[in-house]
This record gives structure tokens, sequence and C-alpha cells, in this order.
DNA sequence: TTGACTTAGTGTATATACGACACTATAGTG
DNA sequence: CACTATAGTGTCGTATATACACTAAGTCAA
């Protein structure tokens, strides 16, 4: 037991987990296992640790549903209206991943039910606010295509600009014309050839690219 | 006294309050008058109550030490180092505030020895993380005046494009050509003519304008 | 071996936005 | 009425973004 002497909300961190599959963009939920709104959908996250910071909690609750480490991840907003868990005060802070399409590997976490990756259009209704978050998360994601280069953080290590174009198309949903984007992307001078080549079908092979510093995110303007 | 099952942090709210005054970008700290770092300087703030939701305490803060209340006031960022506060684990949900230049009026909080406004660059050593906290906020406030209209935040009900052009020209540290500023600022269309004038020395009077939509900040890219 | 199919890869012309730049207008004051 | 100080205004060149269509190269089947 922990006495204080004043009142203390609990302190939580969630995660809203991105990927690209199916070219859709996709995102963990977990069904949860126990109350409050047992066996609905929910964010992963948890309980902080005393002795962990907050992006270390959210870097463990991550690896913990998903095994990935070392991925991109950013602080997204502060939850903590008074009634949003009607178990006692708890404060959320939210954070956003994203993993790249070749690193997807599915854990079952031990407090939840089911694990799954659900599309923007096909999510169920979630538990606490967890909607108010992923409408919020969508938001920065979408603004941050444009302004950064967090795209690059959904590529796996070698792919080629049509792979990367569609990654746009899909998180904008709209098309984008493919010398433009090419003249765009080239002259940010963030990626570069390989020197290996991708053969998949009837037609010319596409060359294959690397991002320059894999973890950066910079702002491009 | 307040028991839990598992150990629950502190959590604060801390506020960075911005003006402008004497052609300066100016925020308010106060002289810490108990422990920890009793007698230095720190930014206003304060623990949050169970009954109300974060921006309520930040809005609380902001007006027990400043008297204003009604003004801009955004999230910054959460601040969560397990070693921050030496007293307990703190989480600080950071927010920042914007007030119009002719409403400034300081009022001597409970728990300070003494409050002051302070250019950026005649701050003093502050307490805790809270220079870092101060770095990201003037780096959002730099990167907001450009894409969105949050410059507006800082003007008194009716002012003139040149007092406008000030505010930009003071916190992003360069000279604005009038003629550029001007189109830019007109093309928004979020300010029209009042229909009054400026008169202030032995010149042409400067025509007066308001924000069409005062409490609204809007991208504008 | 050749033609048909499929995706990769490339350049130009136009429209729009942005930045540099200098003079006239109008009030107050002595 | 002349001097001074700030308000207010337009054009042109450059850079940036957008629209748009054909050739290249590999596979496979006739």
């Amino acid at each position: 037991m922990f006495t204080y002497e004043y009142p203390h909300p609990a302190v939580t961190v969630d995660i809203v987990i991105y990927t690209l599959r199916d070219d859709e963009l996709k995102l963990l939920l977990i069904k949860r296992g126990g109350k409050p709104f047992k066996g609905k959908w929910a964010l992963p996250g948890g309980f902080i640790q005393m002795d962990e910071s907050l992006e270390e909690a959210a870097r463990r609750e991550l690896e913990e549903e998903t095994g990935v480490s070392g991925v991109f991840l950013e602080q997204l907003y502060t939850y903590g209206e008074p009634k949003r868990d009607p178990r006692e005060r708890v404060i959320t802070v939210a954070y956003y991943a994203l993993i790249p399409s070749d690193r997807v590997e599915i854990r079952a976490a031990s407090d939840a039910e089911a694990v799954g990756w659900f599309a923007m259009d096909e999510l169920p209704k979630l538990a606490f606010d967890h909607e108010e978050i992923l409408a919020m998360a969508h938001e920065r994601l979408v603004a941050k295509l444009d302004y950064s280069t967090l795209a690059f953080q959904f590529m796996p290590g070698e792919f080629t600009l049509t792979q990367l174009q569609q990654v746009y198309e899909t998180i904008l949903q709209q098309e984008i014309d493919k010398r433009n984007f090419r003249k765009w992307i080239l002259a940010l001078e963030c990626i570069e050839e390989t020197g290996n080549e991708q053969r998949d079908g009837p037609h010319r092979p596409a060359k294959l690219y690397r991002v320059k510093e894999p973890g950066k995110v910079e702002i491009i303007k």
C-alpha cells in the first residue's frame, strides 16, 4: 500500500501503433480482458512504473504488444478529464508509434483477450476516450507527412519509389503524380540508391533505395 | 491521507505565460517561496485537483498568477523523468498561454516570494527542468507564428498593422518588409478595419483593425 | 523470336507564390 | 507654411508547384 498526504491520480501511457499492411494504414487494438470495458477494444497501454520515464514506459508497452523496439515513437497529447476512467482519476499520456511494414509481429499481451490490426474505416467502438485519442493521432500523422520526413519510418530497409509513393497515397487518401512526387522526394536528398533492383513480374525492374539517416525525422517545409 | 494499492505519481500543471511588453517578448516567472529550489525562479504552476481537468487546472493557475481569463491556452508537452523533482515522482503537464498586451496585471500568488516578467535574453537560472520546458515553448511559439494566426492572440481589441508587424518582428527576431507583410496579412482575411484611426504624433494617422474571430487560431500554411 | 503486357522511369511548359525594392500621403509642430 | 515622422501603396523578377504523355525494360506466351 502507498500513502500520500494529498490525493494522486493514476498515470498511464497509451500508444497508437501504426503500420502499413495490405496497402492500408492499420493500427493495433487490444480487446480488454479485465474491467472496466471488459470485452471492448482499446488502445494498448498501461500504468507507468515509478522508475521509468514516460517514453520508457511507452517503449516497454510497445515491445510487450508487438515485439518491436527502436522504432519511431513520439508523444502525442495528455488526456486528463476527471471522469474518463470510471475506476479512479487517470491521466493518460498518449504516444504514437510507426512500425515499418516488414517488422510486424504481434504478441499476445497478458491482459488482453485478443489483439488485432484495424484499418481506419473498419474501427470498432472503443473504450474510454480512445476515439478522441485516435482522431488526434491521425490528424498529427497526416499533418507531419506534409512537413517532415515521417513517411520514411514506415519503409523497410530497401524500397522502391513506387512503394514510397503508395505510403503517401494511402495515408493522405489521394493520388499523386508520379513525376512530381519523384522530383520532390529526390530533391530532399534523404534517400539514395542501394544499387539493387526489385524484379517481381513481367516488367522493368525497379531501383531500390534506402534512407540515408533512418532514425531521423526532419522538418522539410 | 490517501492510500493506493500501487504507487501513484503527483501530477502538476505548469504554464509558460507570454506577453509583449516594451517591444519585447516576456514571460512570467515566480520566485519559489518553499522547498525545493526555494528562492529560485520557476514557471508558475501547481498540483492538479481531483475534480478539475488539466486545462481547467492550467486556467486556474493562470488566473491566480495574472488575473486574466479567456485567453489563448494550449497544451505543450508532458514531462515525466523519474528524478525531475527531488521530493517525489512528479509528472508535469506543461501549457503555454498568450496574453494581449493590454491585459497584463500581475497578482502576487500565495506561495511565491516574488513574481516578474522576463525577456528571453535576461532569463535567470530556473528550477527543475523548466529551462527545457521554456525551450520547447519558444520553439512552438515561433513555429506557430508561421503557419497559424497565433500572433493575433497578443493583440488588443484594436491595433494598427505596424503594431501587428512588430509582434512578428519581435518574436521572430528579424525585420520584415512592410509591403509584403501587409499583402500577406490582409490576404488571410482574418482582420478588418474598425473605421477608427490612431493618431499619436506629428504624422499620418494609422487605420485601426480588429480580428474577425478573436478566439480562433487557424492553420494557414 | 517476336509481340503483347506490365510497371519503371523521365522533362517541359505554365501558373502561382514569394521576395526585393522606393516613393507618395497625411497629420502635428514650431 | 515648411519640416518631420510614420502610414500606406505596386511592380517586376525569381523560385516553386502543378499539369501532363511517352519511352524503357523485363516476362511470358504464341
